[in-house]
DNA sequence: ACTGGTACCTAGCAACACCGAATAGTTGCG
DNA sequence: CGCAACTATTCGGTGTTGCTAGGTACCAGT
């Protein structure tokens, strides 16, 4: 993984999870599978578990826990009323940004 | 400070410095006016810093000692070609970024 | 018995931005 | 003169984050 994406992905990687969740309720294993599937081929399994971990433990998310046919338990996360407003508040922050560095690409320093 | 935007600023404030040097030689002390005049009111100036030693460390930017007629000597950063090449690979990286956020923003979920 | 896919967890690490403070030179004001 | 205010840089300690590199567990097919 690039030195560069490792750092942008700090604080960007929460709101992309909660996005994904805001669509519908998965598990960590399929949000891996999903990412992998969508451009970030290289994120680490464990990055993800971890992330799921502290927001359930900020009550950004809910968990039921689902047995599979297939290995062990499933933890399926569903985005919490909190989640959403973190969700919201992401996406301000992201497009505050956003604006700054296009403004800056185009010259303006 | 959000703790959102000070995660997402991890990774791209030394982008975003860059960027401002590939426009001009400056120093820190004018870097940190000019962050805060464009938008980035309540970055440490602490940080500014610290972050300007490791770019330095890394080869990225040329520095050179001018006296000043206020206050002590100013330390005037500039690109250097090193600096011009991951200033390239960092706009490579946030446009994969944001395209992706884009994409997720709308629903692609 | 063994491989491979599903599914989750953990400990230790490095990098980063923040906070709070210190240092040091110059100008201007009461 | 003394003291605030501005210029300009540095430093130690803190918390959050993603990565590395494993481990655990369950099941199906060979």
């Amino acid at each position: 993984m690039s030195r560069q994406l490792t750092e942008m992905l700090k604080g960007t990687l929460e709101g992309i999870v909660l996005a994904i969740l805001s669509g519908r309720p998965a598990h960590g294993y399929e949000i891996t599978a999903w990412l992998r599937a969508h451009g970030f081929a290289d994120i680490a399994e464990g990055t993800v578990y971890a992330l799921l971990v502290r927001v359930e433990r900020r009550g950004l998310v809910d968990v039921r826990k689902v047995p599979s046919e297939k290995g062990p338990p499933r933890k399926v996360y569903s985005l919490s009323p909190q989640g959403r407003k973190d969700l919201d508040e992401f996406w301000k922050t992201w497009a505050f940004l956003a604006e700054k560095l296009q403004r800056l690409r185009k010259g303006d320093k």
